[in-house]
RNA sequence: UGGGGCGUAGCCAAGUGGUAAGGCAAGGGACUUUGACUCCCUCAUCCGCUGGUUCGAGUCCAGCCGUCCCAGCCA
């Protein structure tokens, strides 16, 4: 034993998680299915609009398939029509696609296999495993039982030939909604009430998104899914861990229906994010509120909304990447999305200037009738991004905050006598400024150093304050920007014995008009994310941008740029 | 108090009996034509608590505490 604790040191063993744990076990010799490729599905119900939590479970179910060199099917899960509308179903196709995971050709519908779950249905009642349940709902859950009480059925015993005439008329539409269902017989005493003879088809005479009038009843999720799952060759269904609790069910279809393949499911748990919300129905509730412009708000956590702050797929699905799977209740923090983001865009987004609070600066020694145009880097972490052309004349634009008349502790930016540098442009040293009755500083007066074109000043002197960014007056371009904070004052805003809706932030949207922004994003080939210098990361908002109107959403803000 | 989970740093998260990875955040420093980026350094004598087994326990056992989910003819 002794001289088996060595261990090479040198290679840390890669970091994985427990479902590929799993995975491995039952790839591996001897294993569940061992020598086989690995297959799972990624099953949304057409419902709603896809948001980041959706992601986290796409990077699982694409994400493990690839890693153990199998497939990961598209399937609707629309065995429900009082909830599931076809409109829906290209807005989830179109946020795959644009996240970049592909289902090639393997798109499906689980509504399109109720003909099998019928002829399955019948299977069981057969084998004496499912009956026609006459009672009430509201008897049924009178009958449920309790905690150590069994659950209770009269109509338990009956015949095979009489639940499968019952099913059959059920079917045929002959009984109106609530009047009966089937339930798989399998234990009224389960501790585990998902086992208590749980419905497996109910009726509802309902128009249904795909399938039209053809059927009135419909399969429930839990018996509904394992068939799915195994019609289709599933070897692992990941779900999230609320239907831990459902596993007993899933393989008890599994074991006493007749399938291809018997698929295991892995429960994980889904993503929280603090200061936002991720269920569906809380989300609905702040469109319908109007809280929110639409599921697309920029604040929201779908990926629309994402995808007009400016969020790239990129750096959603590094983030969905690097969070971790596991069975812990978890909280991400807001920040480490942002942090994903932040670090795609800066290598990614074109830079520019602009201000948000303009404020006048007079380069009073320069020449009232010159304009030049001087050459600045698009992206100084990418060369490749090149250059561009920007005009430079007496009076330009500065952002309000990068003056004080009397400067605050480091502050090291313009204030009287101190020198700055324009970006790309000249060395200024503040001479003063100029107040209004109130005293508001309205202009700020400045003298260039004219052998410092570029920035460099000629005598190779160290420039002490900051470079800050400026618009030039003359040609720059008005604009909307529109600053995003959280959408809730409180970290936890779904914590228990909360109601979200008390810990709206009201200030979560701010506007602000009559922002100067370069020339050159009016036009048509604007880039769709860029970085005001030193103002932090932004989105040209294709949504409510429109010809002479630029409306720019802020992603990330420049960490620690602005602070004090 | 029925059943099923989960508790490792401020937030995620590895770890599967051999002496606590990594990322984010935070703090310090260097660099810088973005107070950004980048680069260095620091950041758990300890793994919910208490016992037990063991030469050795975050890992095994027992009890306790906390917390989440289920009890739809939703998914």
């Amino acid at each position: 034993m002794a001289e088996e604790r060595k261990i090479p040191e040198t290679e840390t063993p890669e970091s994985r998680n427990f479902i590929q744990t799993f995975i491995e076990e039952d790839i591996a010799p001897g294993g569940q299915y061992a020598g086989m490729t690995v297959h799972t599905r990624f099953p949304p119900e057409p419902n709603g609009y896809l948001h980041i939590g959706h992601c986290k479970a796409l990077t699982i179910d694409f994400g493990m398939a690839e890693k153990y060199g199998g497939l990961c099917n598209l399937r609707m899960d629309d065995t429900n029509p009082t909830k599931e509308d076809e409109e829906y179903v290209d807005a989830i196709k179109e946020d795959i696609h644009w996240l970049g995971f592909d289902w090639g050709d393997r798109f499906y519908y689980g509504s399109d296999y109720f003909e099998e779950d019928y002829r399955q249905a019948q299977g069981l009642i057969k084998k004496g495993l499912a009956y026609v349940c006459e009672l009430s709902p509201d008897d049924f859950r009178k009958y449920r039982g309790e905690i150590g009480v069994p659950a209770r059925s009269p109509w338990r015993d009956r015949p095979a030939q009489e639940s499968l005439d019952l099913f059959e008329r059920m079917r045929g539409g002959e009984f109106e909604n609530g009047r009966m269902t089937l339930r798989a017989k399998i234990d009224l005493a389960s501790g585990n009430f998902n086992m208590r003879d749980p419905v497996i088809y109910r009726i509802n005479h309902m128009h249904h998104h795909r399938q039209g009038d053809k059927w009135c009843i419909y399969p429930m999720y839990d018996f509904a899914h394992p068939i799915q799952d195994a019609l289709e060759g599933i070897t692992h269904s990941l779900c999230s861990l609320e239907f831990e609790a459902h596993r007993p069910l899933y393989n008890w279809v599994v074991e006493h229906c007749d399938l291809p393949a018997k698929p295991r499911q892995i429960e994980f748990a889904r993503l929280g994010i603090d200061h936002t919300v991720m269920s569906k129905r809380k989300l609905r509730t702040l469109v319908e509120e109007g809280v929110v412009s639409g599921w697309d708000d920029p604040r929201m956590p779908t990926l629309c909304g994402l995808r007009r702050r400016g969020y790239t797929p990129r750096a959603v699905r590094s983030f969905c990447e690097r969070i971790g799977v596991a069975k812990a209740a978890s909280v991400v923090e807001y920040g480490f999305l942002e942090h994903c983001l932040r670090e795609d865009l800066n290598e990614t987004a074109r830079r520019t200037m602009a201000v948000l609070r303009p404020l006048k600066l007079t380069v009073t020694n320069y020449p009232e009738d010159k304009q030049e145009s001087l050459t600045v880097e698009n992206n100084p972490v990418d060369p490749e991004a090149g250059t561009r052309e920007v005009p430079f004349s007496r009076t330009v634009y500065i952002e309000a905050d990068d003056f004080m008349e009397t400067p605050a502790p480091k502050y090291k930016r313009l204030y009287p006598g101190n020198e700055v540098r324009l970006k790309g442009a000249y060395l200024v040293t503040c001479t003063g400024c100029v107040l209004d009755a109130e005293g508001n500083v309205t202009e700020v007066l400045c003298e260039y150093d004219p052998d410092s074109r570029g920035g460099d000043p000629a005598d190779g002197r160290k420039v002490k304050g900051a470079t800050i960014h400026w618009v030039d007056a003359a040609t720059a371009v008005d604009a909307e920007v529109r600053l995003y904070d959280n959408l809730f004052t409180d970290a936890d805003p779904d914590g228990a014995d909360k109601n979200f809706m008390d810990y709206v932030n009201p200030a979560s949207l701010e506007i602000l008009r009559g922002c100067k922004v370069e020339a050159e994003l009016s036009g048509a080939a604007a880039p769709a994310n860029f970085q005001f210098m030193r103002l932090g990361y932004f989105c040209l908002d294709n949504k409510d941008s429109a010809p002479g109107r630029l409306v720019f959403n802020r992603s990330v803000s420049l960490k620690d740029s602005f602070k004090k």
